[in-house]
RNA sequence: UGUGGCGUAGCCAAGCGGUAAGGCAUCGCACUGUUAAUGCGACCAUCGCAGGUUCGAUUCCUGCCGCCACAGCCA
């Protein structure tokens, strides 16, 4: 909050009609200006009335504010201006800010004059419910509605607390490149793009192998940028565009992955819950369990995973028995992470289900040494990562077995042919760690303009 | 892509073989403290599209289109 009120300084005064000014401040500034005249800007939330009152509320971007005008306090052209007004007109109010038990915000404005910007009809959203498709469809209005605003204000906080986590932690940023020339991981799930001279080009999945480059130069680093899937999911924890945060440290290995994870996202939850109460109160989270979130969180060898999952399934919990070697499913991670109040971490997987750059555990080499965490309350994997693989011989056969165009990753292999070292990291989707703050049910209201299997407008 | 569900006014929604409730929004009137204000009045519908069954279809059947949930895959 305190850096934002450094941001938010009082505006220039404007002068009004009538030549009288005051100071120009926004809604979240009003308990600094009580007994002052102000001006405030915004668009018509809401509007009440009650004979010769009327009740607008006023929104700017930073909170809702109640005004209050008495037929008898303004000009009758400035009553009959704000009496009909529609939902969303823009205007410029000026009144006293009185402090108030009323008041939702605990501030009410007095209003002297008002001055109508926009004047709105038939605004189509409006206080009573509506449909997720009639909302989709008008994402660019709906962003306006107060619970969209409380989850994108988390989403913010997420991001600055991901940034300012790896920038006080000696990680450098490093971004990998969107457009990229070959898939790490076959075709199928990627966005292909026409590029010069006949050539293709995907849009990144992720920046992990770039990572790699980056963090053998700079030792720590991190990445943070859209990416790109084309799969053909269609869940709530699914978009086809998501924003990723990916940080890799050289000279890592798996348990550092692990303890970095789980400070990272504490981090995260504990600075949504410093600064984002009153968003949190809005979304009606339950924010005992964001508390949960502090390290250390339970570490869960895959064996064991798939120990609780037959003893879910005998005790008739989960409907298909979970065999040895598989990736778990959506109903599978649920039932484990609510095993456990906190996020638990999952770690080393058969490596046949894994990315061919996993580095194996020395002691099964069947296993890989990666690591997903899963977040409580069923809100599945936000975070896939893991140590990888520094032999070049041993990459080589990997790339072979996978069937993987070995030209395309020459550059990739002289990462160890020059200075291999142990490396480790992991990716962070930012939309299901937002979706997960905020105890929401669906990432799709956790993006501005989100990116779906049937869903690209507007 | 598979399974299940749903498409009725600008929005939400009841009706499910006999000719379309109700609420919100909008418009008008009343009200000096409303909190999704309230009260009274007004306005708004080729019941997703195309066929079929029937004396008669929003209702039953078939196909198509759209949306939602779940699954697979993943962050």
């Amino acid at each position: 909050m305190a850096t934002e009120e450094i941001q938010q300084e009082e505006q220039p005064a404007t002068t009004t009609a009538t030549g009288e000014s005051s100071p120009q401040v926004y809604i979240n500034q009003l308990s600094k200006h009580v007994g002052a005249e102000v001006t405030l800007r915004g668009w018509l939330y809401n509007l009440r009335s009650s004979g010769k009152l009327l009740f607008p509320q006023l929104r700017d971007g930073t909170g809702v504010v109640q005004c209050v005008v008495f037929k008898k306090a303004v000009a009758e052209e400035v009553w009959d201006a704000l009496k009909n007004l529609g939902q969303e007109s823009a205007l410029s109010i000026r009144g006293t800010v009185r402090a108030d038990e009323r008041a939702p915000g605990g501030f009410e404005v007095d209003v002297v004059g008002a001055e109508v910007l926009h004047a709105v009809e038939g605004y189509p959203i409006t206080p009573k419910e509506h449909g997720t498709e009639f909302l989709m469809d008008h994402r660019h209005l709906w962003l306006r509605s107060r619970r969209q605003h409380a989850i994108l204000k988390v989403r913010h906080t997420v991001v600055r607390a991901v940034r300012d986590f790896l920038d006080n932690d000696n990680f450098t940023l490093a971004d990998a490149p969107v457009l990229t020339p070959a898939a790490c991981e076959g075709t199928t799930t990627l966005f292909e793009v026409d590029y010069f001279n006949d050539e293709k080009a995907y849009l990144t999945q992720s920046g992990q192998l770039y990572n790699e480059a980056t963090a053998a130069a700079f030792g720590k680093v991190y990445c943070f940028g859209p990416t790109f899937r084309a799969e053909r999911s269609k869940t709530r924890r699914h978009l086809t565009e998501f924003w990723m945060v990916e940080p890799e440290m050289a000279f890592a290995h798996l348990d550092d992955v692990m303890n970095l994870a789980e400070r990272f996202v504490s981090s995260i939850a504990s600075r949504v819950l410093e600064e984002r109460q009153e968003e949190l109160k809005v979304l009606e989270r339950d924010t005992s369990k964001l508390e949960l979130i502090v390290p250390p969180f339970p570490r869960l060898h895959y064996d064991d995973a798939v120990k609780m999952l037959h003893e879910g399934h005998e005790r008739g919990e989960l409907d298909a028995r979970f065999e040895w070697g598989g990736d778990f499913g959506a109903p599978d991670e649920t039932y484990i992470s609510k095993q456990f109040e906190k996020p638990v971490m999952v770690h080393r997987y058969p490596a046949a289900i894994k990315a061919f750059y996993m580095a194996r555990d020395p002691e099964r080499p069947e296993l890989a040494l990666g690591v997903d965490v899963l977040a409580s309350e069923g809100y599945g994997e936000v975070i896939g990562g893991g140590e990888r693989a520094t032999s070049l011989e041993f990459l080589e056969e990997q790339i072979k077995a996978h069937e993987l165009p070995r030209e395309a990753f020459e550059w990739y292999l002289d990462l160890r042919r020059y200075g291999s070292v142990p490396h480790a990291g992991f990716g962070m989707g930012i939309e299901r760690c937002t979706a997960w703050m905020c105890g929401i049910e669906h990432v799709r209201e956790t993006i501005p303009f989100p990116r779906m299997l049937y869903r690209i407008r507007p």
